[in-house]
DNA sequence: TCCTCATCTTACTCCTGCGTAAGTTGGGTG
DNA sequence: CACCCAACTTACGCAGGAGTAAGATGAGGA
């Protein structure tokens, strides 16, 4: 599958910080690969080159070591949305931008959006917590744009945030699962411009749809 | 938590066929409770009122079980979905139809939704392609509407129908997690209009962006 | 050189939960 | 009434995998 990381020499030692870094990397590649349920601390530790008491050194179980995975990518996307939103002042290229870092955190770093958006494990309150907390911050962060630009009500806003960060998900993953039917900047830009086409005006349109279906 | 399904009597023989669907609702409601790798097979019998060997008496094993529960609800979703599209000529109309068909399963048959969309075991190929066969079906019914009506490329159609499908899925999940701020129907509208501004008239404007953007 | 302690290993224990072997019960039919 | 077979039960085997006890090893300092 992926290549084993770098379980160099089996019988190097290592200090602790480093030994840290690397145990977290080997477990984000099985974890990834076979979630969270099928993965065995033996594979883990196997990966990293070491035994499996090691692996209990620097993490209190099974579960401690997904969550800080999982905690450390949370905040990687959430950072690159506000990033992106940041960026300009103009709402048009706002949109390409959020869209952008979707896109961007869907295809980078080893496929980790898996443990974010794909994790089984999501029945633990725990993980079911960080999981919509942070699709909820990323909602919260475009939310806030919205609300600024039109007159629509904070629950409406809210609502269409979501729809929106829900329709950037699916097609990031759905885009990556089919690698190669399409280039990254143009899926992107495709799905930008049925966003922007949705909420961009909206306030101009709405009393008079509201008129016409309330006839 | 919720009621014990109809567990009446424990020592109450049933006809085959009556017992495999008391079996069938009891799976559901653990399997949805709980997930499907923290469902016990005991719990399941338990809650039926019946001894765990009578369960393997109607399935082989634990998967089979959960198989025939996702393939029944698939089943359904893709079903509706189909009924909501043909029931109008209309593409406004055909929008808000297919949005109040994903509310309504979502709404529906005691959170069976959380079998197809929530699923713990899509590490399972089997479990993971069921899903997103049902995701593609959903969404190829909606590419051929957007095809009918636009000079668009068939990859970008489907691209734009996953989109939408996604933004569809995700906020009804997200609506019903938080009953109760929005009524349904309102919450259905508000997206819908979403998506219907979002792709109508594409055609008319898409020369005139490119062009802007392209300078 | 020898001591020390952090790093790492082998080789277990134990628990959970799927699946099954063997035997029991009761309603319908000749 | 006696038989039969489908529906059911109790009680267990067994595997996989998390977590641990106890001991080995090697780099750096006195």
């Amino acid at each position: 599958m992926t290549a084993p990381s770098d379980a160099r020499a089996r019988g190097t030692r290592l200090p602790r910080v480093r030994r840290r870094r690397q145990l977290l990397a080997a477990a984000q590649e099985v974890f990834v690969a076979r979630g969270y349920h099928a993965a065995a601390m033996d594979e883990i530790a196997e990966r990293a080159g070491v035994s499996k008491p090691v692996l209990y050194q620097h993490f209190p179980g099974k579960l401690e070591l997904y969550l800080a995975l999982l905690e450390e990518h949370s905040e990687v996307l959430v950072e690159k949305q506000r990033e992106a939103l940041e960026s300009t002042d103009d709402n048009r290229q706002r949109v390409t931008a959020s869209f952008q870092a979707y896109f961007d955190f869907v295809a980078g770093d080893g496929e980790a959006f898996r443990l974010v958006f794909e994790s089984d494990l999501r029945n633990l309150p725990a993980v079911r917590e960080k999981s919509e907390q942070t699709f909820q911050r990323c909602a919260e962060l475009i939310g806030d744009v919205i609300r600024q630009d039109t007159s629509i009500s904070d629950e409406e806003a809210h609502l269409l945030s979501i729809a929106l960060v829900g329709m950037a998900e699916t097609s990031a993953r759905y885009w990556l699962n089919n690698h190669g039917s399409v280039p990254q900047d143009a899926a992107e830009q495709l799905v930008a411009r049925l966003a922007w086409r949705g909420i961009s005006g909206w306030d101009l349109t709405r009393s008079a749809e509201e008129a016409a279906s309330g006839d």
